[in-house]
DNA sequence: ATTCAAATAGTCAATTTTGACTATATTATG
DNA sequence: CATAATATAGTCAAAATTGACTATTTGAAT
């Protein structure tokens, strides 16, 4: 439901068609949702179904024909709900990463450690990539805080890791 | 290809019949990932035809027969490839939670911060849960560890927003 | 000994999600 | 100007995921 939320709430603030809004999603909130083109197309649709949106059809210059969407009257209590729904609990987010290291004592401590180091770096350049965008004004700003707060935190452990091999190495 | 990773990864420690998979993960593991029991069975059935695990009926007492799975060698070997493949990439985690925050200021302060208390109290007991869980000897360690130094950054950025709205409210 | 609840072990249809593909418009490059 | 690359706007079949359901066994309570 929290990506419904996420549509039904750029539409609110703004009208957009389908492509548009994927690409705002894809740049700006990344971190919140990885929800792919054709899952928005498919979100659409179906609450354009449930009557929560209309679309209409729009012409600009001779570019073929978009499907521009905006909120209904019940789309805008769904969204209502949907939202107090969502910040009245806490939904965990999930490693995927730490699968890798329930098995990690089943490589020599020098190849984990050499393989930790590579995830590493990728992290600080995640992170370095949250620290170097500019302070939004918006609402987004939250979320970028929040990016940031938790790549530091992830750095942090993920250093704490290697250095207990570099321990068991020696 | 992460929730491969862990039920060969699991499978090649020890052979089990999926509903014994699916329940350790569940109780163990629900932190790295949700998987439900009948996605569990279908990854088994699918990696079964794909020659990575081999599954041998076995009865035990007037029970129903079950399915036991375990290891081939191209299951090892697949183990190995992406156990290797996951330390070595950072994935991020998705936060779904600051899908609602991005809309923080459609509410007024209030009723806000009554929602994000209460999101507050979950996050908290999650944490109280997580802390309580004694010292486990075995690799989850890391795994609980990660989920406890998780949790304590969360809280203290929840109460970061929470002290926020308090600011705008008086 | 009987009934009730909980644990065990799955199956399957429906829903959700994705990757790969199509097609036009605009911009850059030589 | 031709053409190559990129941005725009989507569609669709295949794959993954889930919720709801079935059915037996074990343990507890009466």
């Amino acid at each position: 439901m929290d990506r419904e939320l996420l549509l039904l709430g750029i539409l609110r603030e703004q009208e957009m068609h389908g492509y548009e809004l994927h690409e705002f999603i894809d740049k700006n909130l990344a971190s919140c949702t990885d929800m792919k083109k054709s899952t928005a197309y498919y979100l659409l649709k179906k609450m354009e179904e449930a009557g929560l949106i209309s679309q209409e059809t729009r012409q600009e210059g001779n570019r073929p024909p978009r499907q521009v969407y905006h909120l209904t009257p019940a789309g805008e209590a769904e969204f209502q709900r949907l939202l107090r729904e969502n910040l009245a609990h806490y939904r965990t987010a999930y490693f995927t990463g730490d699968i890798g290291l329930v098995f990690l004592d089943q490589l020599d401590p020098a190849e984990a450690r050499s393989l930790l180091l590579k995830r590493r770096a990728e992290l600080a350049d995640e992170l370095a990539v949250a620290e170097s965008i500019p302070g939004h004004p918006s609402s987004l700003q939250l979320v970028f805080d929040h990016l940031v707060y938790h790549l530091r935190a992830e750095l942090a452990w993920t250093d704490s890791i290697i250095q207990r091999l570099n321990g068991s190495d020696a």
